[in-house]
DNA sequence: CTTAATTTGTAACATATGTTACAATAATAA
DNA sequence: TTATTATTGTAACATATGTTACAAATTAAG
């Protein structure tokens, strides 16, 4: 697959047709960088100076303190760039570390260029700023996610999130490790808070789909 | 004091003439609101359609769950535009709550208006992006502190935030209430950690001034 | 199908933080 | 100064979450 064909499908560059971003590309210096699984991208309170679009593959963003307790912030999947929201700030430190989760493509475009890019294209500012301030609201609905909420209300407002069409049987696709490390909490408690939403009768368990048997007691927890 | 030499000192028109911010405003739908100590100036999950502008007085954003849980994001003082980051995302819901700390008055221009006086000033849009961005990293590192931090820590790393000049003595202005909002706990339980790191000897405390005996393990409880 | 690896449940205990209530102290107003 | 109000300290207890360890169950690999 061609490099404008992928980027065509960006978030950043969404909007332009292939020539622009070809004609874009080649006033451009860009580069491609691999990563493999585990590998950091950067880590947290680290500069950066690069625009990184994700091409192939994807990262993750995480936040890890010295005692080792991990806060995952989310998967960036290809055709989103990591860290815009941080990238034109009065400083260059960003409060996340970057992690591969797999082998992972990145175009690198120089952040001064970038900048200059984006101010000749409104289409690409346009979107840039909305970009950010989506970035800016998922930050602060994760504080009151974090913040606000008790182990069972994080689950409970998972549940929800996770509910298709009004029904109330749910597939879910990650292991309690993984959903631990988005709620910031350890594994066995989630578990425990689990448990104790079974024996309350709100959800029932059947291998990996959970049923939603009292959906009131479930809103309350997720106290919405 | 007019208007305009208010704008002047903004964030938002930062770099402008006066004369450039006299031509913008009478080209510009704008209102003065004013807003008395404690009222809302806007819901958590209200939509949002107004580039507000503080001129006088101050706001606080916070977010506060049924329970009656509190936590105080920051305030807003005059010149600062209130939920900038928030503004140009795909849906206009904002996130926090918006609350008077005393009579305050505020601009509010309409958002396609905003829109429009940003898509042709360049220094504003960029005074703009950088304000965002800067917005997403507070938001961040905010999501850090609370999320990644005991009390100790967060309070640790406050005191270590305060230090002016390399002086160990500390004068704080806030009240213990007052904190315990940021970090968003109790009252009596910041206290007690205050009172566990002063029987560690790590801090004493003369009234107002707080004055720092051991740096290093401060510094290993804020984790920096 | 069998074995190995991953995931989950769970128990016993430790720790951090919340709750309530009240006294002690400090700041402010009369 | 005195009275009032705001702030702080603190105790006793409740609750939420972390820690460690291991067994049971499930899933993936050979």
């Amino acid at each position: 697959m061609k490099l404008s064909e992928i980027l065509i499908q960006s978030q950043i560059f969404n909007g332009l047709d292939e020539s622009s971003i070809v004609h874009l590309l080649m006033h451009t210096h860009y580069q491609m960088k691999t990563y493999e699984k585990d590998e950091i991208v950067f880590h947290r309170n680290q500069d950066l100076n690069w625009c990184m679009l994700v091409i192939s593959g994807s990262v993750r963003g995480e936040m890890s303190n010295i005692d080792g307790k991990i806060l995952k912030i989310e998967d960036i999947n290809p055709g989103r760039v990591i860290a815009l929201a941080f990238l034109f700030g009065t400083n260059t430190k960003i409060p996340v570390s970057v992690v591969a989760n797999c082998k992972t493509e990145i175009l690198r475009i120089n952040k001064v260029d970038f900048l200059r890019v984006m101010q000749n294209n409104t289409k690409i500012l346009t979107n840039t700023l909305q970009l950010i301030s989506d970035r800016s609201k998922f930050l602060a609905n994760k504080l009151y996610f974090l913040s606000m909420k008790t182990i069972k209300g994080k689950y409970a407002s998972f549940l929800l999130e996770q509910m298709y069409k009004d029904s109330l049987a749910i597939n879910i696709q990650y292991t309690q490790e993984d959903l631990s490390e988005v709620f910031g909490i350890t594994r066995p408690s989630l578990s425990r808070a689990i448990g104790e939403l079974v024996s309350e009768k709100i959800i029932t368990i059947k291998g990996k789909t959970i049923i939603i048997n009292d959906m009131q007691s479930l809103k309350n927890y997720a106290n919405q």
